[in-house]
DNA sequence: AGCACGCCGACT
DNA sequence: GTCGGCGTGCTC
């Protein structure tokens, strides 16, 4: 800490990393528990020496053993009245397992401060992973000793010949050579095999950091360079690296990886992605560009898979991982270096539990720890792009497409002058563009960013809607099942024959396209073209969807028709048009990012198009060809679009020249919501700089039979929203059955 | 998060 | 008369 820190924050410096230790009352430790709690408690401990910060322990709590965190002492306050009037417990135990970065200690800290959540449950996502806090438990491996057992039968030659150097637990063995455990342990006995302890999580393998990346084009040395210089001075900046896909922003951050690594042998990196669908090629491309796979991190990883990288992360073994938002809850001892790619994407949010936006909890964590962060995108946030413009971040762009690949010639298709005939969804100029492209062999692609046939299903009868049970929300048909499904709840049905209100037969109408439908419009016009649909419905799981990508890559496709899930990271050689169904779905709602989003959206996608020899050509089919959005995407210019949706955004004094919080309050019982929501109105202060919305019910309001009524809260930027919600919150009395949850910066309003 | 304590409905 | 519903409150 330094001087001015000192001065500006009296009570940090008193707190040294070691807990307090009262002479009277004995030695004392804070412990932090991993459950919703905002403070920690304290406690005796025997032992002769003091757990320092971040130490994992055991201690009694309430009527039960709870594992927790050693964390700084609880601010001067109640101390001795606490020491006076309770008599403490005693910690059970101290943990082998590292002690938490007094880094993360702090981050814990900060992001509970920040987000407005209690700092037990920041702590429960860095303590998620079970078993991970005891020591190494060992597993019984057996080797092969290379010895001839004195009796040899068949199935002890089939057991040594999967047998080797390589240890393997007797299930491996047994499961590898189909025979039954029982001959392993007779081969143990026989002196064969030999018993070896081994760690059930092998370590990672360090990634080569003298490995030659690959040659960098002009820009792209200049930014590798910029952003080395960077980390040479062992600071925080956060770097904005700017280009368009296919420009070689991946190989930019690679260097800036190597860099931080080479330059302290235990610091470590992270690379965050907003998805796990992209993580598979992208592990394989770290792997070929630093020789190891890397540590990986998402929500799809099995306990052990887990257990293995939090374990390493956290003796500083694993030097880099690639993960999605939640790897940034790892325990690193030694974080040097955070990557964030595509961090104008949403999926950085995460919208349940602890709410929070990874990228802007990634920036403050390196602020605080005094490393730097890099923000890939083609396409970034206008948060990220203010924040160049403003000086707070730094930027190095990425100009032009690698291997001299054209931008795509992206043009608007308007509706209403060149309308699909009746039931139809393509415009006679898409058509003639696909018929151009199947006479040329050269592969399409249509997107509509709707799962299943239709969104809507309509009695054409009474009128109703089909909803799901106890919510407001559509009920989609996806004909492939033949059952109606809820996107929202999960819920799904078979489709019934009669409307369930008005009981009408054959009365209910599909309305509006998903992309099933789109598929069967197109295999009516073009039954000799070879049509997929991709979709996460058709594609259920990561192995489909591999094929189907693997299929369109090779050239076995003519039209796919996707989703989003082929939007993102894969390069399709043959791939010369891109029709995009609705370039307008993004747009309804009113949602204050809706054009940033659609923008992003629609230029990712687009940029499919193209390859080196030929310019792609995409073409966006739209109710509204004047909107700013379309005009931009169709011009190409980006700048313009930001600078003009930063105009907008400042005139409304929201994000990012403006904070934004949500209140949310939910309950089963719509007046006592609407009494809550209109009481707590009531009780809010007036302060200068801060207008209240609301209270109004959210765009879906019942879901899974829990109504939701939404107040937002808009300030300046230079007030202190957080001090202000909790002043609020204090003041508001908790209303039976209604449960209000804080989003600070909200991005769905749903 | 758990788990206990505490006041109102249908059963041995 | 009890068993049990979950609303409220506490855990050093």
């Amino acid at each position: 800490m330094n001087k001015m820190q000192q001065l500006l924050y009296p009570e940090l410096a008193s707190s040294a990393a070691a807990p307090s230790c009262d002479a009277d009352a004995g030695p004392r430790v804070s412990v932090l528990f991993p459950l919703p709690l905002p403070k920690a408690y304290d406690y005796l401990c025997d032992s002769e020496e003091l757990p320092p910060v971040g130490s994992f322990v055991s201690a009694p709590f309430g009527p039960r053993e709870v594992t927790g965190v050693v964390w700084p002492a609880n601010k001067g306050e109640a101390k001795k009245k606490n020491a006076k009037v309770q008599n403490l417990k005693t910690i059970s135990r101290v943990f082998d397992a590292p002690p938490l970065a007094s880094d993360l200690v702090d981050f814990i800290d900060w992001a509970a401060d920040y987000t407005m959540y209690p700092k037990g449950a920041i702590l429960r996502m860095v303590m998620r992973v079970k078993d991970a806090f005891d020591g190494p438990r060992m597993q019984t491996a057996f080797v092969a000793t290379g010895e001839k057992p004195a009796r040899i039968t068949p199935k002890r030659e089939a057991v040594l010949a999967v047998a080797g150097a390589e240890p393997q637990t007797a299930a491996q063995l047994a499961e590898a050579s189909g025979m039954s455990e029982a001959v392993v342990r007779g081969l143990v006995g026989a002196g064969s095999l030999a018993k070896v302890e081994v760690d059930p999580d092998p370590p990672f393998d360090a990634p080569d950091l003298m490995r030659a990346g690959p040659t960098l084009s002009g820009d792209q040395q200049y930014a590798a360079d910029f952003v080395a210089e960077i980390i040479a001075r062992d600071e925080h900046k956060a770097i904005l690296v700017d280009g368009v896909t296919g420009s070689g922003k991946t190989e930019v951050y690679f260097e800036a990886v190597a860099a931080a690594l080479r330059k302290d042998p235990d610091a470590q990196a992270l690379i965050l992605l907003p998805e796990i669908a992209l993580t598979l090629p992208f592990l394989e491309r770290v792997e070929a560009r630093f020789g190891a796979a890397p540590a990986p991190w998402h929500s799809e990883l099995t306990g052990a898979q887990r257990r293995r990288t939090w374990r390493r992360v956290a003796e500083g073994q694993a030097r880099l991982v690639v993960g999605a938002r939640s790897a940034l809850f790892l325990p690193f001892p030694k974080l040097k270096l955070i990557v964030v790619d595509e961090e104008h994407d949403s999926a950085y949010k995460q919208e349940e539990g602890v709410i929070y936006h990874a990228r802007d909890l990634a920036v403050a964590r390196g602020a605080r720890a005094g490393f730097p962060v890099l923000l890939a995108s083609a396409t970034p946030s206008l948060e990220t792009v203010v924040n160049v413009d403003e000086g707070r971040y730094e930027a190095v762009g990425l100009a032009g497409r690698f291997n001299d690949a054209q931008m795509p010639d992206i043009s608007l298709i308007d509706m209403r002058e060149d309308a699909p005939d009746a039931g139809k969804w393509l415009s006679p100029r898409l058509v003639d563009e696909i018929n151009a492209n199947l006479s040329a062999n050269e592969q399409s692609l249509l997107f509509l960013n709707r799962r299943g046939y239709a969104p809507l299903t309509l009695c054409r009868r009474c009128g109703h809607k089909m909803t799901a049970p106890g919510s407001d929300t559509m009920l989609v048909e996806h004909r492939f099942e033949n059952r109606l499904v809820c996107h929202h709840t999960g819920f799904s049905m078979p489709k019934p024959s009669a409307c369930p209100v008005c009981k009408a037969v054959e009365s209910l109408t599909a309305c509006g396209p998903g992309v099933e439908r789109v598929a069967e419009e197109a295999k009516e016009r073009w039954p000799d073209a070879r049509i997929e649909v991709l979709s996460s419905d058709t594609a259920p799981g990561p192995r489909t969807m591999r094929a189907v990508l693997d299929a369109m890559k090779a050239g076995e496709i003519d039209i796919l028709i996707a989703t989003q899930v082929a939007a993102k990271g894969h390069h399709f050689p043959n791939l010369t048009l891109v029709g995009v169904v609705d370039a307008d779905l993004g747009l309804a709602g009113g949602d204050l990012r809706a054009a940033e989003r659609t923008y992003q959206l629609l230029s990712q996608v687009t940029g499919r198009a193209g390859r080196a020899e030929k310019p792609g050509r995409a073409m966006l089919q739209t109710y509204q060809a004047d909107a700013a959005v379309l005009q931009a995407l169709a011009s190409g210019d980006r700048d313009a679009f930001l600078a003009a949706e930063a105009m907008g955004r400042q005139e409304l004094g929201f994000p990012p020249y403006g904070r934004l919080a949500a209140v949310t309050l939910r309950s089963p019982d719509e007046v006592a919501l609407d009494r809550a929501a209109n009481a707590m109105r009531a009780t809010a202060p007036v302060a200068d700089g801060i207008e209240i919305l609301g209270p109004a019910r959210t765009p879906i309001y019942r879901l899974r039979g829990i109504a939701r009524m939404r107040l937002l809260v808009k300030a300046r930027r230079n007030v202190n929203l957080q001090a202000y919600l909790s002043d609020w919150l204090k003041r508001t009395k908790s209303q039976s059955g209604v449960r209000i949850t804080l989003d600070i910066n909200p991005y769905s309003f749903m």
